[in-house]
DNA sequence: ATTACTGCAAATACTTTGCAATTGT
DNA sequence: ACAATTGCAAAGTATTTGCAGTAAT
């Protein structure tokens, strides 16, 4: 499902659909994770699937772009990606790092900011304590 | 006001009132342009005050531990620091990079995250075109 | 007097770039 | 065949670090 629409979507804007961005687009399929760019490198790279580092940043990047996945920034330096494009927040632990998903059931506050201009994405995050680390 | 209340919570801390973090504070007083470090440096030795990188990321470091300023990052390689710690989210222009204010009147969705852990912060940003962009 | 803070310049970490070689269409 | 993409290694950018000197308490 994911990687089939993420296949069309490249496909649609002419982009070609090479091994690299295949394999990537596999690994984040279903990913709950929130991988860095460095985690895709590394465990991509273990299963006899070679590709360099530009190429998974220029992957990534355009993947953000045509809307497949998502880029979260955290207070880590190297920011994480999420295949999951749907309407949720994101809770950090700022203890063990961990990244959770959080639904979101009310969005209505999306329109307080028509005044500002033109919304066309949002993020909401949490930093906090997870329960397994305050136990 | 804001001084203040910086000068006093670095003291209860038992951190030193140096010049540069008294510069640093005077120029956030205030301040809605939700400058970068890198701003902060330059501008804030154009005026015969003098002092090193590794202060402003040192002294900014402190300022959001001692939770005096916020800091936020954009989709920008530099994070932005706030010195308003009130609640409200931001609006980032795809286009022209400004970061705007925005007012969250309901603030009740950060109660839906209590089932993962002690929610100690937050962030809410919104992405897209600003009105002057758009025209 | 004591200890935290600063300045400097070098180190680090992540990400981007340029270009020749390769691959997908 | 053609243009887009890759790999490589080098460059860039923001931030951090170590340590001797300096300043705040």
């Amino acid at each position: 499902m994911f990687k089939e629409k993420a296949v069309e979507a490249l496909r649609n804007s002419g982009l070609k659909i090479t091994k690299p961005r295949l394999w990537i687009v596999e690994y984040l399929d279903g990913n709950k994770n929130h991988p860095t760019a460095i985690d895709i490198f590394q465990e991509v790279r273990r299963e006899d699937k070679d590709f360099s580092f530009a190429t998974v940043y220029n992957t990534l990047d355009i993947l953000v772009k045509e809307g497949i996945i998502k880029q979260i920034k955290t207070e880590e330096k190297s920011c994480r990606y999420d295949p999951n494009t749907g309407l949720h927040g994101h809770f950090y632990c700022k203890n063990c790092g961990k990244l959770f998903d959080v639904d979101l059931k009310q969005t209505n506050f999306l329109d307080e900011t028509i005044s500002f201009g033109k919304v066309e994405d949002y993020e909401i995050k949490f930093y906090g304590i997870c329960n397994s680390c305050i136990n």
